[in-house]
RNA sequence: CGCGGGAUGGAGCAGUUGGUAGCUCGUCGGGCUCAUAACCCGAAGGUCGUAGGUUCAAGUCCUUCUCCCGCAACCA
């Protein structure tokens, strides 16, 4: 009987930046999944690989002096380098420069637009000429270019536009339909509200600012932008083609999983079904979008220093301390948080006390006892019965629990079995039985039942840690190390020798290695801030005294300070401004409590023209300073400046 | 009232269809010595965010409120 195709994906990295453990995770997940799969028997494809087109990349490159090609290479190189020290079983890796992938994709483009799904349009926007950017009205920064500060004139770019609106109907009733296509159900619920519900836009999917990607076929002066590029990896990769698809996609798609970040669940959920809707293909089966993981309560970023790159990780605590540590700390409904102490708890007590000294006081137990020889189980007694049952059901929780893509309870359920092989120990006491030579038998016995239930562990470990599963295989010298083998507890062969007790995973003291991250982040920090400096905004043209009298600042005193309901960054603010007073609305809710500011002054923009928001209405602007890492600092002035004194 | 998720012993989490509240870590006490000062046992510690309601019975269902988080909106 041929084995069932079992076709799953991680979105493809950005290949601007070399990623960092969070980004990582995915990878690590889906490796465990895909694993898991084919030790169940499945005929499993495991694809991954990099989005290398868009105006980013373009402009990294540039400024690094090397052409984008150069660039991508380098990242992917990057990328691919933590795929393999993560240990990382892809089948296949696609990059969107890939010249199959990029044909591909002029050709789906091109069938979309011939039956109509893609149409001729224009982009309505507001344009910086120098810059040859559009930007849209909440980009602006007051009003102008947000890269060089420029006037922006109101202009029309021609676009091909992707014709979401047909699709929405149909789109709502299948994602109503089919419960488990978007999981977890609260991401559902997410895209349904929020996006689709409320009506799709059409989508722009071309550019004619930038050059750093696909042509259209038919209008080269426009580039593919990145939607219909970059979806298209999950079926170009496996070898679609408009004009007749390869076999290998005959038989994989449609895809079984793919797993991506929550925040790009709206593309996958969304543009992406239309696409294959229009192209007559049939739907992914299933979109998984998993959480994040935040350095403690933080977003890691290289200004905090503490972003912590996959290899950092697996040089202390090796690859699969690391693949242990992401797949084990993931909570089910919230994002998961990575501290080093954290990291080193878990290593400590899972992996070093309780399994890694398993397996070493077992084996050596069994050399000191037996010179090494396994012995048959011929003297069994009702005390193991629980440690046999408790193996057995071991594989049938962790299958059930990797169906729901519950990671974290998966390990837990093989730690468990680990903690009770050790209770077992205490037990049966074999130090007891081995002063006694008429309980030679027992002895043997009891080592043997050991022995398999750390088989047991190997097996059940192997989609998490398989180097470390490998190394008991051999510490226990088994040739058992199939899933199907743990359908019964005796498949350990007796008469063969266990090898040297090497320890699996070397303990790791917490003070010193924490104090030694710590001034590591310390200096990470320090880095990104001299890195930053050059990096200062540009000054903005040249301005005449007479525009700068154009603008009225004036000192102010803040009276009263409330959050505007409804919004997360605005403070509504009542400001004595020594002409009668007035309200001003300030995006500064973030960084300041409105305790923080009451009674201070502050100096405004008195003459800046009313606007309203979120339904309150300002008055003018109280001016902040940009921090680095992306917050904004009130100026105050000196207080005892009356109010509405004149600045200039 | 924009949409959704969450609030469970010191910390981090699990609690399927309502029926004595669990797990890991930490703490305290004890045991053992095969082992990586590891392992095993016991104990303390929770009125399951608040206020009501349904029920013989609610962490689990309904309603009120408070606080967190995600998405959307919003940084003049």
């Amino acid at each position: 009987m041929p084995k069932t195709p079992y076709y799953i994906t991680t979105a493809i990295a950005y290949a601007s930046k070399k990623p960092h453990i969070g980004n990582t995770y995915e990878v690590v997940f889906t490796d465990a999944v895909a694993r898991f799969k084919r030790m169940l028997g499945y005929d499993v494809f495991f694809l991954t690989g990099t989005d290398e087109h868009g105006l980013k990349i373009e402009e990294l490159a540039k400024s690094e002096g090397i052409s984008p090609k150069q660039h991508v290479d380098k990242v992917a190189d990057e990328i691919k380098g933590i795929c393999k020290i993560m240990n990382i079983s892809y089948d296949g890796f696609i990059r969107t420069t890939d010249e199959q992938h990029e044909k591909v994709v002029q050709k789906i483009f091109t069938k979309l637009y011939e039956q109509g799904d893609i149409y001729k349009g224009s982009y309505e926007g507001l344009y910086c000429t120098p810059c040859e950017s559009f930007w849209s009205a909440s980009q602006l920064k007051d009003g102008k270019c947000p890269d060089c500060g420029r006037e922006v004139t109101k202009a029309n770019e021609e676009a091909y536009f992707l014709k979401l609106s047909k699709y929405q109907k149909w789109l709502e009733d299948y994602i109503e339909e089919h419960p488990d296509f978007i999981v977890p159900e609260s991401r559902k619920k997410e895209m349904l509200n929020n996006f689709i519900k409320p009506g799709l836009q059409d989508l722009c999917v071309s550019r004619t600012t930038f050059t750093w990607s696909i042509p259209v076929t038919f209008d080269p002066k426009h580039v593919i932008y990145v939607w219909i590029d970059a979806l298209s990896n999950y079926i170009t990769a496996m070898g679609y083609d408009p004009d007749g698809s390869s076999e290998q996609f005959e038989k994989y798609w449609p895809c079984d999983c793919h797993v991506i970040g929550k925040d790009i669940m709206r593309f996958h959920s969304i543009y992406w079904p239309i696409m294959l809707h229009a192209l007559g293909l049939p739907m992914p089966k299933q979109l998984f979008g998993h959480n994040w993981i935040l350095f403690g309560e933080d977003k890691m970023s290289k200004s905090k220093g503490n972003v912590i790159y996959a290899n950092d990780v697996v040089d202390a605590f090796g690859v699969d301390g690391a693949r242990y540590y992401l797949l084990s700390e993931m909570p089910l409904n919230s994002d998961g948080s990575i501290t080093y102490e954290s990291l080193i708890e878990k290593y400590n007590t899972d992996l070093a006390n309780t399994l890694g000294n398993l397996v070493n006081r077992t084996v050596a137990m069994t050399k000191k006892y037996f010179g090494g020889k396994i012995m048959p189980n011929n003297c069994k007694e009702s005390i193991d019965d629980e440690l046999v049952q408790k193996a057995l059901e071991t594989p049938k929780i962790v299958e059930k629990l990797m169906n729901e893509y519950r990671m974290a309870d998966a390990t837990d359920a093989v730690m468990s079995l680990a903690r009770r092989a050790n209770k077992y120990i205490d037990e049966t006491a074999p130090w007891v039985l081995a002063k006694d030579e008429a309980s030679k038998d027992r002895l043997g016995a009891v080592l043997y039942n050991l022995l398999e239930t750390i088989r047991f562990l190997g097996v059940v470990l192997t989609p998490f840690m398989p180097e470390t599963a490998e190394k008991i295989f051999a510490e226990i010298g088994t040739k058992q190390t199939s899933w199907d083998s743990l359908e019964s507890f005796g498949a350990l062969e007796a008469g063969s020798e266990v090898g040297e007790p090497v320890p699996l995973f070397a303990r790791i003291d917490p003070e010193k290695f924490i104090e030694e991250a710590n001034a590591k982040m310390a200096a990470q920090a320090k880095a990104a801030e001299a890195e930053q400096q050059p990096e200062a905004e540009p000054q903005l043209p040249e301005i005449t005294i007479d525009d700068f009298f154009k603008c009225d600042l004036r000192v102010a005193k803040v009276v009263s300070c409330e959050k505007v309901k409804k919004s997360k960054k605005l403070l509504c603010l009542q400001l004595d401004d020594g002409m009668g007073g007035r309200q001003v609305v300030s995006g500064i809710a973030q960084w300041y409590a409105p305790d923080d500011l009451v009674g201070k002054k502050v100096v405004i923009v008195a003459n800046l023209k009313p606007v309203t928001l979120c339904g309150v209405e300002s008055n003018g602007m109280i001016c902040a300073a940009d921090t680095p890492d992306g917050g904004a600092r009130v100026i105050f002035p000196d207080s005892d400046l009356p109010c509405g004194s004149k600045i200039h």
